[in-house]
DNA sequence: AAAGGGTCCAACCGCGGTCGC
DNA sequence: GGCGACCGCGGTTGGACCCTT
């Protein structure tokens, strides 16, 4: 049995709002607030509309601060580290941007970023990964404000590299080939991803804990804007090293 | 100018988590 | 502890707009 609807789905508006539906919404929120009760305020604003419809539209469109337009560098900067480090949480990428909504970041990652940052892929120079066997499927991006991510075009993802790597095989060596029981990590920004077996299932896994245990969300904003825009910091290595550390990344 | 395809983004949907009873 | 109601999140969709032919 499925959970009881939030509203009546037949007596509630869906679609665009309307300027005088913003206006209804935005001006009850700032007259009484949400009272915490998304469900019953629509009722009280006037509006026939779904509780969480109402909540999506204050969240992202309506609320003071919003911040519309182009995304700046920084910005990038920040959602793909955050994106290589947590992977799709915009949540928590989005209370990194000021301004910016979960939806937003989504959105621009969606259509925008992912985008660019395959682009990158495409223009680099995969003579450079000669040190990789053919069957590798890390493409590693050119030097740029991306050069320490990579795109995984089999689990269309971007990996980043970054800190200390750890690899421990099951015969106590790096390998060349990872074999089912070999567990691989890179430690990057705050955390690191593991490629191990779970449950009988080789992938990736994100660990929790991260370079030198502090979690991504210890950092304020300010630490990330630090952090990211040094290139010569601990967290990140430089290229001739990522190549190497590359070396050991095969996709199993 | 029109048609078709691609892109973008606001909004919806469904699910897991949390909280109060 | 179980249950129901609500919240918040991430994935997906629909349609408006833009671009190309």
């Amino acid at each position: 049995m499925g959970r009881a609807p939030c509203c009546d789905k037949a007596n509630v508006k869906k679609g665009p709002w309307s300027p005088e539906e913003d206006s209804k919404l935005k001006d009850y929120i700032e007259k009484y607030g949400t009272g915490g009760n998304w469900i019953a305020l629509p009722q009280k604003a006037g509006l026939k509309r779904c509780g969480k419809s109402c909540r999506l539209r204050w969240l992202n469109y309506l609320r003071p601060n919003i911040k519309h337009g182009e995304f700046t560098d920084d910005e990038d900067r920040i959602i793909c580290t955050l994106f290589a480090s947590i992977g799709s949480r915009w949540s928590i990428i989005a209370a990194q941007l000021p301004g910016r909504t979960d939806n937003d970041i989504k959105n621009y990652w969606n259509t925008k970023l992912k985008k660019k940052l395959m682009a990158m892929n495409a223009q680099s120079d995969l003579l450079n990964n000669t040190n990789l066997t053919n069957n590798s499927s890390l493409i590693q991006t050119p030097e740029s404000l991306f050069s320490h991510m990579q795109y995984h075009p089999m689990r269309d993802n971007f990996l980043m590299f970054g800190g200390e790597p750890s690899c421990s095989s099951s015969d106590g060596s790096y390998g060349k080939e990872m074999k089912q029981e070999d567990h691989m990590g890179f430690q990057g920004f705050g955390a690191s991803l593991d490629y191990g077996t779970n449950n009988g299932v080789n992938q990736w896994i994100q660990k929790q804990s991260g370079y030198s245990g502090e979690c991504p969300l210890d950092y304020n904003l300010e630490d990330v804007k630090r952090l990211i825009s040094s290139n010569n910091n601990s967290f990140f290595i430089d290229e001739n090293d990522t190549q190497d550390k590359a070396m050991y990344c095969y996709y199993y």
